[in-house]
DNA sequence: TTATATCCGACTCTATTGATCGGAGATAAA
DNA sequence: TTTATCTCCGATCAATAGAGTCGGATATAA
């Protein structure tokens, strides 16, 4: 299946949540979990992940929390699907496989990749900001 | 995860067997099974599977198999993916979906769509001959 | 009639994803 | 200095989806 994981979608909706409430300075778990329905220890790992990644900053203790390090047009759907699910991988042979029992008749794996290279560079055109945004009209224009 | 699914790379290298030996006139189970090493029950279904969808003929009894009903030009990745996997989904979220408890709240459900649908849009334009022939390159200038 | 195919549903096993639990470390405020 | 409220992190459990297996039915060339 061809899908983006839950834990991806809550990381957008929080980065999403961060940039509109830029004015709160920390946005804590507790309260993005309550706002959008997520389970708090899940969104929790989420958030953490985003912060070691360097999406987010983290400031312990109370009235503590996360705040956006960068801004959404400087961030990519892209580089948000790797942070969280890791890399991207729509072929499912890595470059010398060895368990793989098809590799050596195998006549699919080098053009499928391309394919996935060129899925991949346009989740790495897309800015979060477009998705946040209501005017998403010009993202069918943008690769 | 953004990852086909194994049915799915069965299903193609399947596809690609049968252009490449359209000699044989039927290519049965058993024989695409052992060259590419798939299980043969599994393999069994995929077939069917391609067989109901009209992508590729079957003939019953001995002697019987399957053959190319479509030219691999004539047939695209998506199509593929669809009569395999189902629908291609990379949000999760489906038009009025009562389960999902972050509907009312979520504000990047439609953006993420028009995305979806700019990759789907995508592989409808990769034809299975493009994948099957080794001159892969143009691939990436398609869309 | 027999051997070899497709056909098809039910079932098991395994991997991934989603979610929960327990407790440690940080820090602002009382 | 204590306490309440956060982040942090590993371990664990549950749910779902993927991969593979089994048993038996039907079709048909030899």
């Amino acid at each position: 299946m061809l899908k983006l994981t839950k834990k991806t979608d809550y990381a957008l909706m929080s980065i999403n949540y961060m940039s509109y409430r830029k004015d709160l300075f920390v946005a804590n778990t507790r309260s993005i979990a309550e706002i959008y329905n997520i389970p708090r220890e899940l969104l929790a790992k989420i958030l953490q992940k985003l912060a070691k990644e360097g999406f987010i900053e983290s400031q312990n203790g109370p009235k503590g929390g996360y705040t956006l390090l960068k801004d959404p047009s400087e961030i990519t759907l892209g580089e948000v699907i790797r942070a969280i699910e890791g890399p991207i991988q729509i072929v499912r042979c890595i470059e010398g496989d060895s368990t793989c029992s098809q590799t050596e008749q195998c006549t699919i794996q080098s053009p499928l990749r391309k394919i996935e290279s060129h899925i991949v560079d346009y989740l790495d055109t897309i800015t979060i900001d477009k998705i946040i945004s209501e005017t998403t009209d010009e993202l069918l224009e943008v690769n």
